[in-house]
Order: C-alpha cells, then structure tokens, then sequence
DNA sequence: GAGATATTTAATAGTGGTATTAATTATGCA
DNA sequence: TGCATAATTAATACCACTATTAAATATCTC
C-alpha cells in the first residue's frame, strides 16, 4: 500500500519495530502503532512475524550480536599493550556511540525476561572466557616488566565497559540535569572519549 | 481484611508497590497485582491514590531523593582531598548496593516518561552546580600543588558515577553471563568497590 | 487471461488492565 | 447508642492491545 522508497513492507515492519524497541521499549510498544507508523495494516504485523514477542527476538537477536561483539571482539595483535587497550576502548565507545540506545533495551528486556538471560548466557558462554584468558596472558607479561599494577582482566574490562556503557545509558537523563545544549553535550561525549582512555590508562600503572 | 502486622494498608499498598515497580518496572505492574500482593481489594489501591501514576510518583519521589543525595551530598571537609574522594565513592557505591535496582527503574521512568525528565531538573538543577563548583575549587588547588593531572569537577563525578552505577545496572546480566554464583559475585562486588577507589586515584595522578 | 499464491484488509473475539460507582462494613467520637 | 466518617468490597464501564479469521486484492506463473 505504502511502499516507501522500495524495501518491502517486512522490511519496514521490521525497522519501524526496532526504532519504536528502542525508543520506548518492548512494553510500551503496541503492534497497532508499528503498524500506524510503518503504514500497513495491524494484522500485517502478526502476518509476518506471527506474535509480538518473535517480532522482538528478530531484532533483539541482531541487537545482541552487535552489543556483546562490540565488547568482546578479539583484539589487534601486533600493537603495544597500551595501544591494543586504548583501540579497545574507543572502538567499544564509538559502537555505543552509534547506538546508544540499545544498552538500555539490552537491559531492561534481560531484566524483564529472565528467559533471555538464559539465551544470552549459551551465547556468550563460549566467547569471554577465551578472550579474557588472553588478557590476563598479557597483562601478566606486563606486570611482570613492572609497567602495569597486579590486576585481572575482569578489572580492566569492567572499567572499560561502566565508563562507556554508563556515559550513554544516561545521557538523556545527564543533559538534561546539567542543561547543557545539544551541542554542549555533544562536546562532553567527545571530551569522555579521550577522559575514559586517560583515566583506564592511568589507573594500569603500578 | 489482611493487616499484615500492623501496618495500615495504604503502608502495605506503598511497599507493595514499591517492591514491584522495582522488580519489573512501571508498566509491567498493575494495580491489580499490587492489590493481589498486598491482600487488598484492587479499588483500594485507587481508593489511596486514585491513579496508577500517582502511586509511582509517590515512590519515584522518594527514590529519586535516594538517588540523587547519594550523589551529591556534601563532603566532609577537614580531610586530606584524597580521603575526600576515596569516601564520596564508597559512600555512593554503598547505597547504589544498598538499592541496586533502584538505578535501573530510575533511568528506565526518566527515559519513558519525559515529563519526569523536566521535574528532575527543577529538582536538582541548583544542587549539582554549587557542589561541582566547591570541587573544582579544591582540584584547582590540588592541580596547582602538582598532586592532581588537570581535569575538571565533571571529569571527576562522571567517572565515579560511572563506575558505581554500571556496575549495579549490568549486575544480573553480568552474573549470568560469567555463570559465577551468588557468593562469587558478593565477592566480585567486594572487589570492585576497591578497584573503583585504585582506578580513580590512579587516576587523579599528573 | 486463468489459476495459484502472496499480500493486504476489515472485522472481531478475547484478554487484561485502569478507574469509577454505589453499596457495605468497620471505626471513631459525642 | 447513634451518627459521621473512613475503609473496604463487588460490580462494572471502558479502553487498548494481541491475535485470529475470512474475505478481498494484488502478484506471479504458465
């Protein structure tokens, strides 16, 4: 009926799905408005995707992928330590950056749907405890030199995901106690950036 | 009908709805199972406070002030800067353990509702600029001593906060995801509330 | 173009929620 | 005790949402 542009009315059932998830959460979300705001019919929706709750694992399945890579993506080999954390850091703070909105649907739905934990667990299971193993390799070597202080891989990851994931999931709430302008706060994300890698930086010496 | 101890129902009714709206938020809750909890007929919860809204705004009222003051109080003068700092994180990560799923409904009602966003505002919009203002005061000194790299008051707080509240907010995703068991993660909490005060004094270092 | 299949629609059953009302019971107080 | 007020209940109006169905329309294939 209303084709926009050329994609196909799943396709647009399935972006205009992920938009409203993402700005108001799976809840708050009616299948009716789906419908209204991708212009089709409210069975349509049901039609493609048969219940609201696949609707969602479609796109939360994606969401999650690039959620938890985003963290977990092996590293540079080949590049100092030092290098290797702050490319960690900042190409984990610019994937939140392009999508600040899904830390805080991650959450909620995995707070609200326990059976989604579960799912994550079988997910991810498999892919830190290899990752972090490799961390703790090489932070050990550099404890050893003396250039970085006694720590785990757990400590250093848990730092690097609070800054970043903290710094989006409240920036809506952040701006608006601190009045800043849009561009304000777009300058206090930017000046983040360069703070998190400083203070993870810093806090590794010994 | 139910007076569980002695408690008058409008109190049962509150902590009922308290508890709820914490554990699934405020548009998974209905008044229906707030009354079914608290062994009252479903009217009564209309009957104290008329609409759904008011009861949360009843509690996120309360909560709000929870939340905020454990951020912003005032520091204890008359101690060295770095025992200032060490005390307002433990502090803060203290109540942040004490209420851990406060965070989440916090940002969660924020994000959803945006007129809560406006009246957090007017709420706190004079706190916070008096006390980053002191802070600054005291890290332009500490920076002129040499003890202290160059930042500013929000560089500080954004980070502390951070820290404190990533970790609580990802807590059961984290738990699940690591598969590590109630009392490991009592540990990993212990352990984080050490590393949060390392990483940030480490990290004040020129 | 005919027939088969895919897409779309209107209508609606069914569910669960919020809020109100009017009636009933309990409580405080003169 | 009796009256006023508070607390409580059952019943229900009303609404929004999910999901299904059966019919209508478009699209594809031969």
């Amino acid at each position: 009926m209303k084709p926009e542009k050329d994609q196909t009315t799943e396709q647009a059932i399935l972006e205009t799905a992920e938009k409203l998830f993402l700005e108001k959460g799976f809840a708050l979300t009616s299948t009716t408005e789906i419908a209204r705001v991708a212009g089709c019919n409210q069975a349509l929706v049901h039609y493609y995707f048969r219940t609201k709750d696949r609707l969602f694992d479609a796109i939360f399945e994606k969401s999650a992928t690039v959620f938890i890579s985003a963290f977990l993506d092996k590293m540079d080999d080949n590049i100092p330590f030092e290098e290797k954390i702050r490319k960690k850091i900042e190409t984990h703070f610019d994937i939140l950056r392009a999508n600040p909105k899904l830390p805080f649907l991650f959450f909620n739905e995995l707070n609200t749907n326990p059976g989604r934990l579960s799912l994550l667990k079988d997910k991810t299971g498999g892919m830190y405890k290899p990752l972090f193993s490799a961390i703790d390799e090489e932070l050990k070597v550099e404890i050893e030199k003396g250039s970085v202080r006694p720590m785990t891989a757990m400590d250093l990851m848990l730092t690097i995901l609070s800054l970043n994931l903290a710094l989006f999931m409240s920036g809506p709430v952040l701006q608006a106690i601190t009045g800043l302008t849009g561009t304000e706060f777009q300058k206090l994300i930017e000046n983040r950036r360069r703070e998190h890698v400083t203070v993870i930086l810093k806090s590794l010496r010994p």
